[in-house]
DNA sequence: CCGTATCCGATTTGATACTG
DNA sequence: CAGTATCAAATCGGATACGG
């Protein structure tokens, strides 16, 4: 086990852009975590039951747009990533209430960090497409 | 433009997990622009052009896995969004250099922590994967 | 209420080969 | 060196129907 990523070298700074040891990084389990919490729902998940906890339906509702089988999905990937915690109350009707593990939680921060930008820069990147695909119609 | 996100409400908190208003958050470009930036190279190039810039077979030879088809469209993609800067010099032979715009390098920050993150959590990640694998197959 | 199972189309990605 | 073109495979994602 050294071939990996040698040490986890403090990868990135917190602040400033600064030489990252990029080699280091793509050969990494970096690229698989991001694209597991990169897909279409994960994120949003993450954040709404970081507000509180969900129950099945209530998630349901309140993405609305996804579909029996992705929230389901994607909930049991982020369960088993030990993110979400499942916990069945044996009520009847049956509940089940999904909640952020302390490892959730401490995604939480990131994650919102790059929700927060994508709200902040949304205008200026539509703009620049809009600009790229005038400037492919008039060169 | 009103049905779209309201008035961008500071959306997420920094520091602390803090409520979301999520219904808003569900229904805005967010999704979209997170599921530009959170493809299986994106981030990956961003953070590696933040370093510095970087010609396109050094890009290449750096990720090491990547096409050269998802290559380009990758880095198509990043132009148009205004993230990545294409100049191209009319040497011989052609030379080609790839370099973050200010907006790419804004982004390089919360996509640094994310990708901190995953570096630092990809243990417990993994061992929570591997304990799901283990309780699935002796339950 | 909380899912699973199946089918099917859309999108993404990689391999390979070829060009200015 | 820096791409483009084409094809096939894998994956994603939604609709629908059914089960505990």
């Amino acid at each position: 086990m050294s071939g990996t990523h040698t040490d986890v070298p403090s990868v990135l700074a917190h602040e400033l852009p600064r030489p990252v040891p990029a080699d280091e990084l793509a050969a990494c389990p970096v690229g698989d975590v991001l694209r597991r919490v990169g897909d279409k729902w994960s994120m949003l998940l993450v954040i709404l039951l970081g507000g509180r906890p969900h129950r099945y339906n209530e998630l349901h509702r309140a993405v609305e747009g996804i579909s029996q089988r992705m929230l389901t999905r994607t909930l049991r990937t982020l369960e088993s990533d030990g993110l979400v915690r499942r916990q069945v109350h044996p009520t009847v009707p049956p509940s089940v209430e999904y909640s952020l593990t302390p490892l959730g939680r401490s995604l939480l921060e990131p994650v919102s960090a790059l929700a927060d930008w994508a709200v902040r820069h949304e205008e200026e990147i539509s703009g620049a497409r809009a600009r790229h695909a005038a400037a492919r119609d008039t060169p």
